[in-house]
DNA sequence: TTGTAAATGAAAATGATTATCATCTAGCAG
DNA sequence: CTGCTAGATGATAATCATTTTCATTTACAA
């Protein structure tokens, strides 16, 4: 387990969950690599190393990281969901590829300003905003034009 | 059939598209109120109209619709997709209320810089993005505090 | 009016997500 | 270290959204 997962580890104990092995290899996998993850392709990756893991316990992780905010969602403007880990303090965005699904993130967009003023205008409450773009990734363009 | 629905309908034709009644009430159903609608609430109120209509009709004027760039998906942070007549040549995002599910339409972003940067950084060629604000209006704020 | 490609509706298939419940276990008290 | 208990798990089934299939119907151009 890295340091990001051991982190967490001490988060989850300090709201009182427990810290199961299922728990840590869904945070490994999601820690490992830089890709966003779909529930089931979590599931798959992590049934190699704890061959009996349920598909629900996976979502009931998902749900839980969630809510501690230590994960985020990707939407990809499609159907079904993906989790990206999220680094701390790290406030950002996701720049997806339509044709093979890299997920980028940036960090470089200031919606403060806008928040603002709608916010005046409207009278809304604002608490969050998700922000993406859709684009081809720089591979995807010379492979198929 | 309203102004906005028959300049569709023309649209529709022009693309060879048959314009069936079917099409018609589900288009009024979306063009009618200013909410965002999920499928399910487009079948139930087409319903009144067309009593026979099957929830597949609701899916597959929506795919076309959408695909026609006359509707426009929000996503509301959550599971699943609704619907927005989007009124052509206004490019613009949506603020949701997260109690109520009110959406109010805004404009006043501009991105281009934005994405022009991010193209630039990461050699992407973004097509499109997805902004949405999240929080609660003044009604429900007053209502539940 | 007629022919035909496109559209429809019913039913079933699929896929993602959630609920239920009996069993198990992490972590604490003793 | 050991036993206790709230919380966690896994199997199964249920639910809900969406898509596929296919025989029948229909809009609309010729």
């Amino acid at each position: 387990m890295n340091f990001t997962a051991k982190k967490i580890a001490v988060l989850l104990r300090q709201r009182g969950y427990k810290l199961t092995p299922q728990r840590r290899v869904i945070l490994d996998a999601i820690a490992d690599g830089h890709d966003h993850l779909t529930p089931a392709a979590i599931y798959e990756k992590v049934k190699r190393e704890h061959s009996n893991i349920g598909l629900v316990t996976i979502y009931r992780t998902i749900g839980l990281l969630t809510e501690l905010g230590l994960i985020c969602e990707v939407h990809s403007g499609g159907n079904c969901r993906s989790y990206l880990l999220r680094r701390p303090s790290e406030h950002h965005h996701h720049l997806i590829c339509s044709d093979c699904g890299t997920v980028v993130d940036f960090t470089s967009c200031d919606l403060s300003e806008v928040e603002q003023k709608l916010s005046d205008d409207t009278g809304f409450d604002i608490n969050g905003h998700l922000l993406e773009f859709l684009g081809r990734c720089r591979s995807c363009q010379t492979t198929t034009p």
